[in-house]
DNA sequence: AGATAAAAAGATGTTTATATCTTTTATGAT
DNA sequence: ATCATAAAAGATATAAACATCTTTTTATCT
């Protein structure tokens, strides 16, 4: 479904929704070693973020990547499309060229529920709202 | 959502419920027009669905392969799966090791759902029915 | 039996995804 | 102003997926 950088993305913008603010900003590492996953390759994926405007970041000492309030409000939508790219929940699921509502291709009409039901769930979940869940359910990441 | 392998697979197996029998067996070369895609790699999955019992086939001279009526009772859950492996429905969507309704990831509840949708859709739906829809609804493929 | 056709199997190449390392640049603290 | 720190950027390495080619095996027909 989601590549791994993705995978990656949620589990670090949700990890920085909860540890981090403007005051009080994350390094790589720190990320990392929370999340238990490679630290260069999760550098990279932040970089991504950052450049796409859905995490906050400084250089320097006491830098770091956090999530501005603003950066909060941004759906969880966003996030998996800023990695995996935005045909992630619309390309044909059998990869044909030409797949629609007009023209589908065998799968499309019974399968497609499904996956816009996922997409519209991301869509209205918010990077806070998500957090929020999880600090409240005491959900593992 | 699939791999390439696993979509080619899918295509190919619906392909040869519509146009092959046990008395009228078809070559890779002849599928892989049909669908355009790549011979040799479509060889390789049809072999690995010819290994896994999914799809009938015999060697020499007007052989190739078919699906036998007992074959196109198979749902199409199998195909995916026996191409993807059998974890592709039910693996954690972040990737977590430890994942299930008792122990759920942040995403698991809500997103599962949705997820399971297509995996019993997919098993309901046998590869007869599928062609037989794409026969009536005359769909491409 | 021999020729042939087609799958099966194996070897190899190519591309993309994943992962790591090194250098550069910006920032805050001293 | 200088130094230390940490992200950004670039270069490189490894693994997996994707794709192709070649050889072998097997079945059928003459």
């Amino acid at each position: 479904m989601f590549s791994k950088s993705c995978k990656y993305a949620i589990r670090a913008v949700v990890h920085l929704a909860i540890h981090s603010s403007e005051s009080h900003k994350i390094g790589v590492k720190e990320v990392a070693e929370a999340l238990d996953v490679p630290g260069p390759f999760l550098a990279k994926v932040l970089q991504q973020l950052s450049k796409n405007g859905l995490i906050s970041s400084t250089k320097g000492p006491s830098g770091g990547f956090y999530l501005s309030e603003r950066d909060k409000s941004a759906s969880m939508r966003k996030v998996v499309e800023s990695i995996d790219g935005p045909d992630i929940f619309t390309s044909c699921l059998l990869g044909l060229p030409v797949c629609s509502s007009a023209n589908p291709c065998p799968l499309h009409d019974k399968a497609v529920i499904y996956r816009e039901g996922l997409m519209y769930l991301l869509t209205r979940q918010t990077i806070k709202d998500l957090s929020v869940r999880i600090i409240n359910d005491e959900l593992i990441l």
